[in-house]
DNA sequence: GATTAGCACTCAGGTTGTATGAGTGCTAAA
DNA sequence: TTTAGCACTCATACAACCTGAGTGCTAATC
């Protein structure tokens, strides 16, 4: 059967109408979106096609059709026009990428928190994982004859420090030793290529009776491991419940336990190679997310990371204006964070 | 009317027996619960009597009897049994403590997870606040030749850094100029004292064109701020729809939202002498509260700093129980970190 | 005087039956 | 090919009814 000009135009407007109101639609209010130029008895005939061809299906015999999955996916990928943000939203997000995005530490956070607040949607937030990260370079700070500060840093040019209490005193030519030691010994290792072995050896070398680079290497270990790990953080669940498909507890809460035990990265999609990636519902890996639609957005964090943000909402998300919010926070964040320019306030360099 | 021992048992009794099932409890049940020494129907008049007393209520003419305000109270100041924490359940504590609060800068976060895991309630973390912070040193370490990193550490111990890039080089003696510059200056300062004034004249003695020095500070009053500011963290909201009172949307949605939009710190209770605190439904301030119980109990971070730990559940919360995690979950974070023995690894000191 | 058995009464919640209306599929006419 | 008309299907809302748990009161009992 073909998809003639006018079921295509049918077929949109009972998704965008679907997607408005929740509510099966029936053949008169069709007639009555398209312009009133045939019957509704004719819509019928022509939703009886698109049925059919697995376009459409009924919840049951006497309702108006809904839009089946290869429905919403035929109206993602041909059908949907683009959305245009308006001046108010494009400058909200704009406001929202100024204002919180300061600490690149909780950049993941706050991204999720913004995509929520911007869709109405529940949102999570991942980063990409890195892999084979290395300790660039060490400092040890000293502060009180007895105290001194770590600062570490990766290649991926990442910063972590902690501030460490001995129980006895230190000095000043001792904390430079251990240093350049450090510098020399474990820079440019992989978290697997850290040994107790190797650790034996460079204890052994410096004479270091107070098991001090013990002490530092394991804040190292910390740091790479906490680097690799992937953490995803989800917000504004409660949005789920001002959707009338969620309006029933049996359906909302496990998709919002899914959604809140948010230990296992791996249960959330990423984006491969496109920028921005749909999933209607049984296209969804995860069976919580069975009759839910996702839609991500991965942007540049820079040096090599990328970062993930998503929505998860009913099938009958409005993908347009989604996609749309998503894609330009995302590549808002992208010019934030990636191409090394980042956040603090400094200008392009070289 | 006098609060004889057997209407104290019989309190107790239904009190109990409504936390566990959420049902209105009958003169029947209770009768068999106490042991049957008496028959309902002086269960009834009993009952009877705890009702003018104001104790008890009754949803509706023929229900059981459910405890008021004034009954959970009652409960809670004289009746309740502390509750003995099981080797399992201090375990799974202090597994967590030890797993989870690796580093402070996440306490709050993590402290918030681990009493929802262990109570299934909602909960809230947030820290008490700091006031008059300052600065107590800077560092800057040089990177590369435009690249520099900064570490500034606060009165109270806390350490944050950044990573600056420069449009232009640098070289060390500049970057060892700027740093004894921002030592003499800036730090022992609170937020207020550090004015644009100041910042002008110090630029102006440094001869300082590249305005490196107002890129510094900018970062550490940053950092001041955002110890200043409160933040809340909630986390196990799903578990509030676990719970028959709130299998009702209308009633769930509210306390959702309100618990959701952590923005202000203000409108969670925070318990001022005391190290735990019980609020029964409308002792609360905040109307989204004013039919749930809040039980806080608060901690000590070290270096003056308290942290806030609480949970939100129905006025039939367990009591006895959550005090209890609560109470242990508290003073184990205090062990923690409070006494100045950071997690860190490293001993008390001075 | 305190306790108990018995009984009438109340009321939430579940079940059944019925009406309503939105929407469909089919057929015959335009 | 389109349209009007009609019989048919169901979900939903609503009223009527039943049931069972629980109460308050009264009169008998300890």
């Amino acid at each position: 059967m073909d998809l003639t000009e006018r079921k295509r135009r049918i077929l949109r407007a009972i998704i965008e109408s679907y997607i408005q109101s929740a509510e099966p639609v029936g053949s008169k209010a069709i007639a009555q979106a398209i312009g009133m130029e045939v019957s509704s008895a004719t819509i019928r005939n022509e939703m009886a096609d698109l049925e059919s061809m697995g376009l459409l299906e009924k919840p049951h015999t006497s309702a108006g059709r809904i839009p089946s999955v290869q429905g919403y996916r035929l109206y993602v990928n041909e059908l949907m026009e683009e959305h245009k943000l308006s001046l108010q939203e494009t400058e909200r997000i704009n406001q929202a990428l100024r204002l919180k995005m300061q600490e690149l530490d909780r950049v993941l956070d706050q991204a999720g928190r913004v995509v929520s607040q911007l869709t109405n949607y529940p949102a999570f937030a991942l980063s990409s994982g890195m892999e084979r990260v290395t300790i660039r370079r060490f400092d040890l700070l000293m502060v009180e004859r007895n105290a001194f500060i770590i600062v570490v840093m990766t290649d991926s040019n990442i910063v972590r420090n902690r501030l460490i209490r001995l129980p006895s005193d230190l000095t000043e030519a001792q904390l430079q030793l251990l240093n350049t030691l450090l510098n020399t010994t474990f820079t440019g290792l992989t978290l697997e290529e850290i040994t107790p072995e190797l650790m034996r050896v460079a204890q052994h070398a410096a004479g270091d009776s107070y098991g001090l680079i013990s002490l530092v290497v394991s804040f190292a270990i910390e740091v790479l491991e906490s680097l690799e790990r992937r953490t995803v953080h989800t917000s504004g669940l409660a949005h789920l419940l001002e959707l009338p498909e969620y309006r029933s507890l049996d359906r909302a809460q496990p998709l919002l336990s899914y959604l809140s035990e948010d230990t296992d990265p791996a249960r959330f999609p990423i984006p491969k190679d496109d920028p921005m990636k749909i999933l209607i519902g049984p296209e969804n890996v995860a069976d919580a997310l069975k009759d839910t639609s996702v839609v991500v957005a991965s942007y540049d964090i820079g040096d090599g990371m990328r970062g993930v943000i998503g929505v998860v909402g009913p099938t009958r998300m409005d993908y347009a204006k989604i996609t749309a919010r998503l894609s330009y926070l995302a590549e808002g964040l992208s010019r934030l964070f990636g191409r090394g320019e980042l956040p603090d306030g400094r200008d392009d360099h070289k």
